[in-house]
DNA sequence: CGGGCGCGAGATCGAAACGGTATTGGACGC
DNA sequence: GCGTCCAATACCGTTTCGATCTCGCGCCCG
């Protein structure tokens, strides 16, 4: 797993679509497709219905799709702890 | 920023050593230095103390650590929703 | 009912990232 | 001053990743 996978899933999930996601992404799609995939493999479980007008969240996938967003709020957060501590004084939130 | 890092730093912190972490990571030590000094280089901030008996963690690295640790349990926790919730009935948790 | 369209998936290729081994530089202890 | 222990660097082979091109499949439209 990465969090390139995991910035990709959410992105699919709240496009519903792997062209526009990658799209917002600024990637190709067949990345996208491949690293979904990948994702799914990994989990051993399917996150998404393909149907032909796009991609749908099963639930598993809402299920991962929580803690995907938690993971990446973190790193974010962590990021933030550090980058814009700078200078500052006193706690940050 | 990679999980991988995150990983890495993580265990730098807790044993307090490059090596031992390494050790721990069943990875060489070039590796984990190397990734944590791109890490550093990423968030732009320094987050150990680089002593003759190891590392030492500065405040933006404590800061870090925090968060670094929340992300990294919130994957695992995705994962286990997912995987382990192949024929369970109900809630998780 | 047949052609066209939009979707995700697969194949292939070049580039970038990663980890491992070998080695260096620097500080403490004897 | 020498040996030791630490992280950091150099270099190399392998792997992974993303971009381009192409295919297969359903659906809509004529």
């Amino acid at each position: 797993m990465s969090l390139a996978q995991l910035h990709y899933f959410v992105a699919v999930a709240e496009e519903g679509h792997v062209g526009r996601a990658a799209a917002r992404l600024r990637v190709a799609q067949p990345p996208v497709s491949r690293q979904l995939r990948a994702l799914e493999d990994e989990l051993g479980q399917a996150l998404f219905e393909r149907t032909p007008r796009g991609m749908r969240l099963l639930p598993p996938g809402e299920r991962f799709l929580v803690y995907a967003r938690a993971a990446l709020s973190a790193i974010e957060q962590g990021r933030a702890a550090v980058t814009e501590a700078r200078g500052t004084r006193g706690n940050v939130q």
